[in-house]
Parts: structure tokens; sequence; C-alpha cells
DNA sequence: AATCAGTTCAAGAGATTGCTTGATTAACAC
DNA sequence: GTGTTAATCAAGCAATCTCTTGAACTGATT
């Protein structure tokens, strides 16, 4: 004991962690995962990737223990096999942004510049849910609402918000949220909704980081 | 903005972290780091590889911004970038611990049985060094006691323990600890104090996670 | 039993990674 | 200046990884 030769497969199997989390497209699927359990051909979609080399990436996944399948009929439906896994990738990410100096451009990149979009954080939302003077507003696809989402938030999924702006109260303010930081969803929900000239900020991530803060959630059904 | 292609980059990017600790020994380099900074050589030394493979591994933690190096005459020190990083290599262990079945055999490949080895939580350990009724020995080697240790313990070098076992009061209870969960130090020390007859027990984990739980500590010089 | 949708498996090309070896650079002592 | 020590760089080979393509498997439905 305490030969090299034991250390070295150790450490190794720690790093197989690691290795799931090592590729831009396996991260996607954690992030997407981290909302709920989908099947296969749904994170193909979400990753714009094959069927065939999303199932491989799960494959990886799955054998790094990270995620869990489970069988309904004919499809196979993949989720987070514990919120340590959620963890983990939030820590990773905080990692990168705490230290990848070139993350703020490219995250600008991808989802257009943010600075004139109000923000507001999850204590800040927490306070003003507690005064009710706020409506806040789920961006995200409708079944990730139903898995989980902030007590007192509406469903207005993405392509159904343009339609659905009459049901705002007038002179009300609108906080939308997603799927987190790196999440378009509230993004556009808030240059729309501003555009239309109502007041609306973007929480500064998503459901996840609000449930993993233990702040006030439900589900539906 | 919101295109695939900038989404990839983006999340290429935020996978770089997960690929910088994506290899057996650059965990072991971090688990190392975790104790305070180190040169080029005494990492080579502590992973068992050469001064330009554990150059080039460094170089990779470097680049992903999860190591900094300062140079100090002729030598080069790297230490971790932040605590984040810490937080992130415990997370990942800990997801690993969590998820993977084999990790445990594994473990005790390298450490042999701990079974029959007392083991003491942190809450537990902190509760008797406020009553004050416990010996505590880091058996780190001593300049990572000097960066930083459990408050009120005593440094025994590995290598010394055997020829200050004098020291120890008769019929003292003594806990050791060292790195972490994964390192061998603290496990040695109670097998010998217990062959000697004195009643020892192991922390649970190291000195890196009492730092990160906030429990007291201290910093030589 | 036959068919179908959803998923996984298998094989291969091209890129990346990990370790080795030998050369090069940087700071310091003389 | 020369010599020494510490670290990095560069090149090369074997192993691994990623994505593609096409075949094979598994339940559900007919």
């Amino acid at each position: 004991m305490g030969d090299r030769r034991a250390k070295t497969v150790l450490y190794d199997a720690l790093a197989e962690a690691a290795k799931a989390l090592a590729n831009g497209r396996r991260a996607e699927l954690v992030d997407v995962l981290a909302q709920g359990e989908r099947s296969v051909e749904e994170l193909a979609e979400e990753i714009d990737q094959t069927v065939a080399n999303t199932s491989q990436h799960l494959q990886r996944l799955l054998k790094a223990g990270l995620v869990t399948s489970r069988r309904d009929g004919t499809r196979i439906y993949y989720s987070l096999s514990s919120p340590v896994v959620g963890t983990l990738w939030r820590t990773m990410r905080q990692a990168a942004e705490l230290h990848v100096a070139e993350l703020d451009s490219l995250a600008s990149d991808y989802l257009g510049d943010r600075s004139k979009l109000n923000t507001v954080t999850r204590d800040q939302l927490k306070a003003r849910l507690r005064q009710g003077d706020v409506v806040v507003l789920d961006v995200r696809p409708e079944p990730e609402f139903t898995a989980g989402h902030i007590r007192g938030a509406i469903s207005v999924p993405p392509q159904d918000l343009k339609s659905r702006l009459g049901e705002i109260p007038d002179g009300a303010d609108v906080v939308a949220y997603c799927r987190g930081p790196y999440c378009v969803y509230a993004d556009d929900a808030v240059r729309l909704l501003t555009r239309r000239g109502i007041n609306a900020a973007r929480l500064e991530d998503g459901f996840p980081e609000w449930a993993a803060a233990q702040l006030p959630v439900a589900r539906s059904r």
C-alpha cells in the first residue's frame, strides 16, 4: 500500500469525473439535464448533434456515473444522478469565469451585449417575491417548468411570449429567468419586453442555482 | 447571437476547466497545491514524473487559469489561483466517490484497509479541541504546516514520527491529519501509534477541507 | 410475425493527449 | 565571461478522443 501504481490508478479514477465533463457537448448535456430528465432525441436536438453521437456522449457520462437512465416505452430518459453533479458543473463554470480571461467576450459573442439588460440577484428577487410586487416569468420550455420552477413563477415558453404579452398587467415589474447564466431565453425575453415598454429584468442566473440556494421552489402536478 | 458556433465555442471554453483536471497526474498536482505553493521540482517528485512532463502539466493548468506561478531566483513556484479551484477539486472527488462504484476498492488498494482505523469527523475534532483534551498531529511535510494548519496542531512530519513518539503525553488521545482523504500519512501515523498502544484516530479528511469549512486555522511566522 | 421508432453499437479517419528525449532559456555564483 | 541549477520548449510516437456512417438491437404496435 502507498505504492505508485495504486496511487496512479486511484487518481486516474478520480479524474474520470473530470474527463466526463471535459467536452463542450457533454457540458451542454449536463447543463440541460440540470433542468430535469430528457430523452436522447431531445438532448440531441438541444446540442445540435446526431442522435448517435449524443448517445455516445451520454454513455460516457453514464460510465462516469454522472447521469442515470430509465426506459419508458421506446424512449430512454437521462437525468443527473445526484445534485452533486449539478454542483460540480456550477463550480466548474465558476472556476472558468474567474480564471479564463476571454470567457466574457465568448459569452457576449453567444448571448449578445448584456450591458443594457437589467439584472436582479437571487436575494433581490427573493425579497421582491415576498413583497409580491413582481411578475416572474419562467421562459424555459414547458416540461422544464413542470419539473420544477421558482415558486410563484408563470410558465411562458420562449415562442409563446410574443402572443401572451397581453397577460402582463400594466405597469408591472417583470423578472425573467431560464436555465442559467449562459441561457439565451431570459435575455431574449427581457429585450422583447423592454422594447414593448415593459419594465423587465433578468435573474442573474437560472433555476438550478435558485434551487441549489435552497430558495422556494414548486413543482407542477 | 444565439447561434450554434458561438455556443460551441463558449461551452468548449467552459469545458477547458474540466479538461485541465481530466488527468490523474494533474489531479495529483492540484491535490498537492491545495496544501500551498510548490516548485516544479518538488511537484515532479510528488507525482513521480519527470520535470519536463510535470512542467507540461503545469502549463496546461496555467493555461486553464487554475494555477498561477511566480519566480523566486532560479525556482518557479506554482499555487492554486483561488480557493474556488480547491472547491472544484473537492467537488469532483465527491462526485467520483458518490457515483463510481469501484472507487472504494481502488482507495483501499492504495491506502490499505481502513476499517480498523479510528476516524473522527471535523465537528468531533472541533469539539474536542475546544475541550482541550486531544493532541492533534499534523503529519504533512513541514512546509505545508507552515503554510497553514489546524489551530493547536503540532507539526510532526511523517519521517520524524517514530523518533518523536516520546513527546506524546501518557494516556493522551491523538488525532492525526494530513492532506486529505486520499493521503497516506495520517493512516500510517495512526497505525504506528496504535501499534505502540497510543489511542489514535485519523481526521476523516485533511487540512484543505478543514480550512474550507471555516474552522480555526493558524499560520506559522 | 412483421414493422416501426428510438436508441445503441461498431468501425474508421483525423485531431488531441501523454510521455520521452534532447536542446534551449533564465537566474545566479564565481 | 563560464559553469551550474531550474524550468521550459520542441519533436516524435503511441494511445485516446470526436465525429461520421451504417448496421444492429429493443420495445411497442399492427
